[in-house]
DNA sequence: CGGCCTTTTGAATGACGTCAAAGAGTGTGG
DNA sequence: CCACACTCTTTGACGTCATTCAAAAGGCCG
């Protein structure tokens, strides 16, 4: 059921070149803990799909769930609408994140994804995948893993952030994003570089631009950042500023 | 690995009796929807668990993960508290429901497990349940569907809530157990039965025993509950006061 | 330079938390 | 059976934080 490219289609890649071991994202990815045997076999379903330039859209809402996607460069989020006409964004998602996951068990995805930046995927048919999990423990087991860490972050952490001030959630956000970045990067700058917009982020955070920009304000005051145009600079150390939180921002963290 | 129930332990029970097709949760279950020769399967790992008392703990924060729980009868909350010491209600479960999901993934449970009114468990070794996956395909399926829609609960649905007013809120809450307690007892009554005590649903909606006691004023002086000790009385028409609010309190209505 | 969009700033409104106190329900002991 | 203590729930007054509305300032691109 492996849905062949269509030549109308521009994001799509024979996959003929590139396997996993010379994949970039290869560490992050769903194949860090699979041996190489199951990597070959893996490799023959997936496809490279790429390049979505910034804004484009990787699925829509309601579209048909048969694949889930692996983030080889770039970075996605997911959106949807409220019945309100309120914006919802779900989640962004990394170099070696699993994107679609909010679509398993369900015929159709629940929320757009769309590229913040040219973005590069793995396509992994989902019928393929769970074939794959069958044959290796392993790859079933990271995949478990990776659900329930999303399940983690959905219930607890989600709660406990319910309650911080505006500012506190941007600090951890910010810092949440810094670790992310410095974990695959090896960059020792404290510069976090934003692939989405301010707009976009307001609304991750639940607030409007305008609160956004007042809780900006307001760390620089207490000097924890400096603000500029699509970076922000951590001032303070991102170990300290994270303490006193539980149960962390955590997606990643967890052992 | 499983488990050799312990004699000064009070809950277990030797699993000799009862077996998945003569379990009353069986239509709600995990087995739903596989086949009788892969019960049959499952059955031989499966250890009931049982009675837990209201207010009893059935697993805490920082113990080791070894098992997932099927509720069979009654009903069950998930909690923690944050460095600051406020109080989290990861989410209330019932019958056929998993329990200790957000264990998966990870070595340690997340919050406290506690049971809300008496309550018999089913327990599913965690790697014997992976085992099993990957003989049952269908088994597989039906639990990362579940792990699926527990995900787009936690990040969609949950940043769907967060701007509305308290009320409307707690009416989406109560719609919700509503709809669980509907669709498995058949009672035709809206009363809606609260297994938790009032403390806990102020917790798990974010607010305070005060602002829940407001909320709930407020519902009944516009006529849509009755709010009665240990239960509340729906007035008006679940469907339609469900309606205006996308994407839904969604667990287990996904398609 | 002028339109358009994003970001910033200010003032008013509103929702919920906090504090304090009273009322209701439950259990205990006289 | 009643008095008392204890807890949970309710109610009111007030403060805080974020939204809303309005408008100005800054970038970007024609």
């Amino acid at each position: 059921m492996l849905e062949q490219p269509r030549p109308n289609d521009p994001y799509w890649d024979s996959g003929t070149g590139e396997d996993c071991h010379e994949c970039g994202a290869r560490a992050f990815c769903l194949t860090t803990s699979i041996d190489d045997a199951c990597i070959r076999r893996l490799h023959k379903m997936i496809r490279k799909r790429g390049p979505y330039e910034a804004q484009r859209i990787i699925y829509r809402e309601g579209h048909p769930v048969r694949s889930l996607f692996a983030i080889q460069t770039g970075s996605v989020k997911t959106e949807t609408v409220t019945a309100e006409g309120r914006r919802i964004i779900g989640e962004f998602l990394f170099e070696g994140d699993l994107l679609g996951v909010e679509g398993i068990g369900s015929r159709h995805y629940a929320a757009d994804a769309v590229a913040l930046e040219e973005t590069w995927l793995c396509e992994l048919p989902m019928h393929a995948l769970e074939d794959a999990c069958r044959k290796a423990p392993e790859l079933q087991h990271e995949l478990l893993g990776r659900l329930g860490r999303l399940i983690r972050a959905g219930t607890l952490d989600t709660a406990a952030q319910q309650h911080m001030t505006a500012d506190k959630r941007l600090l951890r956000f910010i810092i949440h994003l810094y670790h992310r970045r410095q974990s695959k990067t090896q960059r020792s700058d404290r510069c976090v570089h934003l692939p989405m917009d301010k707009q976009d982020i307001a609304v991750y955070l639940g607030l409007t631009p305008e609160s956004l920009s007042r809780a900006l304000r307001k760390l620089e005051r207490t000097g924890a950042i400096r603000n500029h145009l699509r970076c922000i600079e951590l001032l303070l150390d991102p170990e300290e500023a994270a303490a006193g939180d539980a149960p962390g921002y955590g997606v990643g963290y967890g052992s």
